[in-house]
DNA sequence: CGCTAGCCAGTTGTTGAACGACCTGGCAAC
DNA sequence: GTTGCCAGGTCGTTCAACAACTGGCTAGCG
């Protein structure tokens, strides 16, 4: 199932150490806690791996206390899993967080929809879905699956709600876990660009109704897509 | 406006070694965020008093370094706040931050309400109410208080999603902050025991038009009064 | 042969001291 | 009155060390 300690040490210690040259010398707890998530963003920290503070912690060149300070940022995020005396690893996901997420999702982006809408946020919309199309016209998936995130981020930011914003950051970032264990991001997220374009317009001519039903739409088929990927 | 520092410090031995003393001996990052939380809800510690890493972990018995790990929890969840070299210190509400605690409140309340109830969830929504009934009758205000909480984190937990009752969790901790800011716990649990036990009545009875109506008017009310003891 | 108890290596949790970096307030010079 | 500088205090980070805990291995027992 899992390697063996050592292994995770040593095929770590790639990644690690090269964002640990990012780094620079100085520390700093949130940029450490910055280059981790980066890090299980774009798949280089599998699900599952285990992160021994001493290795982590001179791979990426900072003290164990500043890593320390990092992983429990991170395990409040959800994305790191921090057991007593046993130190911590990345997340796995289980089908019931998928749907908790999926669960929490609609209810943030409706509500955004349904209230007084920002025109600013209206404005990040908009440009969230022009910056999917650049990515995928490059074939840059993995921007596009960047550009997918801000795209539902700024929804949410229709509400003008920043603790709905944070809690929306949060099940991205969860999610973006997921998406890592699911390998490919392709097939999660071109089917949903011209969805946005679409959601985007709806948004635009304040036509609520329409823009509701494409994004349920859209949350099924993503939550469905998704959990058929954790079984 | 605020104390000297010195005076802060002073006036913080008391109730900080005080609850130093509970700590006994073994730290515990964890434990000394639960203490510190606990003295916020209190009203031990009131909005704006600044932490000083060296005293603060000195009265309460802890290295500085399991101080700062709890000082990160405590930031992450809005109760601390935490200034680059300048340190942190008990947050202050706006006005802003109340309104959107009960933005956030109504997306998450009412999404729970609409939502398919979890019959424990709803047991705990009873519970909360004989448990503030009780409290009223002792004459313990504190204790409604907690009871109020407990109550619409129990209607949050109606929807059964582990992460809206985390958040929900954040936003009363919160909330927390913004009445021990206003002082007397009385005026602003008082009113609504009966109104919380009307709401429950509705809820078992599968009333939702009745509990939403409900709901929103507390809410309301709610809001508008603790807006008014922060102007 | 199977099983339990106990030991052992490895890791985490916490501490204390140290040093550089930074903010703040006050003083002096212009 | 303003500007610039300086010293005191606090924070951010590192390092080394020890206690507490975990998981696996071994030896002894039935």
């Amino acid at each position: 199932m899992t390697a063996r300690p050592r292994d995770d040490v040593d095929r770590l210690q790639g990644p690690l150490s090269r964002a640990g040259r990012a780094l620079a010398g100085g520390g700093g707890a949130d940029r450490v806690a910055e280059a981790l998530r980066d890090l299980v963003a774009d798949g280089a920290l599998v699900p599952g791996t285990r992160l021994p503070e001493d290795a982590t912690s001179t791979s990426l060149g900072v003290s164990r206390n500043t890593l320390r300070e990092a992983f429990r940022l991170l395990a409040r995020e959800g994305l790191l899993q921090h057991e007593l005396h046993r130190g911590v690893s990345v997340r796995t996901l289980s089908a019931a967080d998928v749907a908790d997420v999926y669960r929490f999702r609609r209810v943030l982006e409706f509500a955004a929809i349904d209230g007084p809408h920002d025109p600013a946020a209206l404005q990040r919309v908009r440009t969230a879905v022009e910056e999917g199309r650049a990515a995928a016209a490059a074939g840059d998936w993995h921007g596009v699956a960047g550009a997918n995130s801000r795209f539902h981020s700024a929804v949410v930011a229709l509400a003008g709600s920043p603790r709905m914003d944070e809690s929306m950051r949060h099940l991205l970032a969860e999610l973006r876990l997921a998406f890592a264990a699911a390998g490919d991001p392709r097939p999660f997220h071109e089917p949903y660009l011209e969805d946005n374009a679409r959601l985007a317009e709806h948004l635009e001519a304040g036509e609520r109704g329409r823009a509701g039903r494409l994004l349920a739409a859209y949350l099924d088929r993503a939550e469905a897509q998704l959990l058929a990927a954790h079984g």
